[in-house]
DNA sequence: GCCGTTTTCGGCCCGACTGTTTTCAGTCG
């Protein structure tokens, strides 16, 4: 077998890497900026980019051309791409790093190592600490202060840190409660990264009109969970909560709601893509108005769907805004009509105390999803905790409720464990008796997952693969599984491969589950619930789904059990 | 370095903040 491809992660770290070093020896900024879209594309391609290069069709990707192409080629054929290997021997090795503190750009970087002759961070700490910093141009003592408080907080080490949605969008509810119930709010909304859905944050934004905009961000900064103001002007303010995420509030006139809201929500990609656009008909876009370039008459909006609609687009669903092909489809009226949390019927991934981390009894979970409004729930407990003919007690328990909880329904189900070998731990005769068999990843990540996912998919047995490549947000990258081979093949036995809705898996992420309903996948949304509360998870598999492009009726639990017993003969 | 219903050449989003400044470059979102 030929040496593994480079990742799409990897090739875009090598890209945004000689952006950096680019920038910093002072290269045209124009290239820079073509080096960091192509890595943004290439991170957010579902294809191996590597594959596609080689192939001669990477160039077809929007932000990548001849030239990046032959050196992704090449990063592939020898392991790094030409370009980036000499920008290296000309930059000392940690002045890229220094660009990750906050204020230093590549410009001060460059002078800090070239004027100073400082190379390393321990010796950027020291030029500080000695007050050398100070005599470059530009730069003084609270510079270096900046400077100092960033490397003893550790913020050069690596990437910085996120939160996750999952606990960032309750937060979020919270504020915008809180600042609606103020007497100057007139309109407040979540926006940023969290508004459109996106898996992890930065950081928390919030967009309000006000009779009185000073009174209301005087409200904000006084609220009961904020630790730190950072900043606090009349019509903006920033403050550390106590969880240390970082929250802002934009206050704006009533008449260009429209206009900041759709600027705070983004993304950054999506607002560029927005503006270039604008521009080539003649329309400036910023937060507060469409600027006509040739009379310089403004015009603004009170809401999103007018400022779409002005600039000749239908409206766009926040999880769309990514730049990933939503503006020529809202130009063309050819917008998906995307899955909603009400479309959900059931559940099809969850655990009760039959498995050994789950908290609840299969009677607490099944009233607790009829009370979401489902009709019914696959109930997947772990194979290993159903051995020894435990699986036969656990179905007599299922019956028992059945008869009590009617004519809502639980559905007799696992959740197996493909082994390293790649079998489906639990015997045929016992898979054949169930109604949903679920088939996962658990260990053993980096032994040829493809290979023992596509085993699963062979089975007959096996309804569905969970949480396709077993990441853990923030703490585990997931397998390097083939996802193309993976979708293609499971259209082709028609096996659903899940969004798993867990706060720090969500898991297929959203192009993959973009690939998988383009080739007719069907995609279950589940909470892969462990307690009662969890199946509220869902909501966050729907974000997940949205983003990928999917409408109800890609998504299998949109549907009754009975309907689904029926697609599946 | 990429790209094109004004362009295969000449463009490339837009505005605010920061620190150190008498008019701005650099950085950020």
């Amino acid at each position: 077998m030929a040496a593994a491809l480079p990742r799409n992660g990897d090739l875009a770290d090598q890209l945004e890497l000689l952006a950096d070093l680019s920038e910093i020896l002072g290269e045209q900024p124009f290239r820079v900026l073509a080096y960091r879209r192509a890595a943004a594309r290439i991170r957010d391609t579902a294809a191996s980019v590597a594959e596609l290069a080689l192939a001669g069709t990477a160039r077809e990707l929007p932000g990548i051309g001849k030239t990046i192409e032959a050196k992704i080629v090449e990063a592939v054929e020898s392991g790094e791409m030409q370009a980036l290997s000499r920008r290296r021997a000309q930059v000392p090795g940690e002045v890229a790093s220094f660009m990750r503190l906050p204020g230093l750009g590549p410009k001060t970087a460059a002078r800090i190592w070239r004027e100073l002759g400082v190379t390393t961070l321990a010796g950027l700490r020291e030029a500080a600490e000695r007050q050398r910093l100070r005599a470059l141009p530009g730069f003084g003592q609270k510079s270096e202060e900046k400077i100092l408080r960033a490397l003893a907080e550790g913020a050069a080490a690596g990437e910085p840190r996120r939160g996750l949605l999952g606990s960032g969008l309750p937060l979020l509810r919270e504020v915008v409660e809180a600042l609606r119930a103020h007497p100057a709010a007139v309109e407040v909304s979540e926006a940023g990264s969290v508004r459109r859905r996106k898996e992890t944050f930065r950081d928390l934004d919030v967009i309000a009109t006000a009779a009185d905009p000073a009174a209301l961000t005087a409200h904000f900064v006084a609220l009961p969970w904020v630790l730190e103001v950072v900043a606090h002007g009349d019509s903006k303010a920033t403050v550390i909560t106590k969880q240390g995420l970082r929250l802002d509030l934009r206050v704006a006139a009533p008449e260009s709601y429209g206009d900041l809201l759709q600027h705070f929500t983004g993304s950054k990609e999506h607002n560029v893509a927005l503006r270039e656009e604008a521009q080539r008909g003649g329309l400036s876009v910023s937060e507060y108005g469409v600027t006509v370039s040739e009379t310089g008459e403004v015009r603004t909006f009170r809401d999103e769907e007018s400022l779409y609609a002005f600039l000749g687009y239908a409206f766009i669903p926040p999880e769309l805004r990514e730049s990933a092909g939503e503006l020529e489809a809202a130009r063309t009226g050819t917008l998906p009509h995307l899955v909603e949390l009400a479309d959900l019927k059931g559940d099809m991934h969850c655990h009760s105390s039959w498995s050994a981390d789950g908290r609840a009894s299969i009677e607490e979970m099944a009233r607790a999803a009829a009370a979401r409004g489902y009709r019914f729930l696959c109930l997947t407990d772990h194979s290993h905790s159903l051995r020894d003919g435990r699986i036969e007690a656990q179905w007599e328990e299922i019956a028992a409720v059945n008869e009590r909880v009617a004519p809502f329904r639980v559905l007799r189900g696992v959740e197996a464990n493909i082994t390293a070998k790649g079998d489906v731990d639990l015997a045929d005769e016992v898979l054949e008796q169930l109604d949903w068999v679920v088939a996962s990843l658990h260990t053993s990540f980096d032994r040829s997952p493809t290979e023992r996912i596509l085993a699963a998919i062979e089975s007959p047995h096996v309804d569905c693969i969970g949480h396709l490549s077993g990441r853990r947000l923030s703490r585990r990258r997931g397998a390097d599984v083939d996802v193309e081979r993976i979708v293609a093949r499971a259209a082709e036995t028609r096996t659903a491969l899940e969004i798993n809705a867990q706060p720090e898996r969500l898991d297929m992420r959203d192009v993959h589950a973009r690939l998988a309903g383009e080739a007719g996948v069907l995609v279950p949304v589940d909470s892969d619930a462990h307690t009662t509360q969890a199946l509220a998870y869902a909501e966050l598999g729907i974000g997940q789904a949205r983003r990928a492009w999917l409408t109800k009726d890609q998504v299998l639990n949109t549907r009754t059990w009975a309907q689904i017993a029926k697609m599946r003969g």
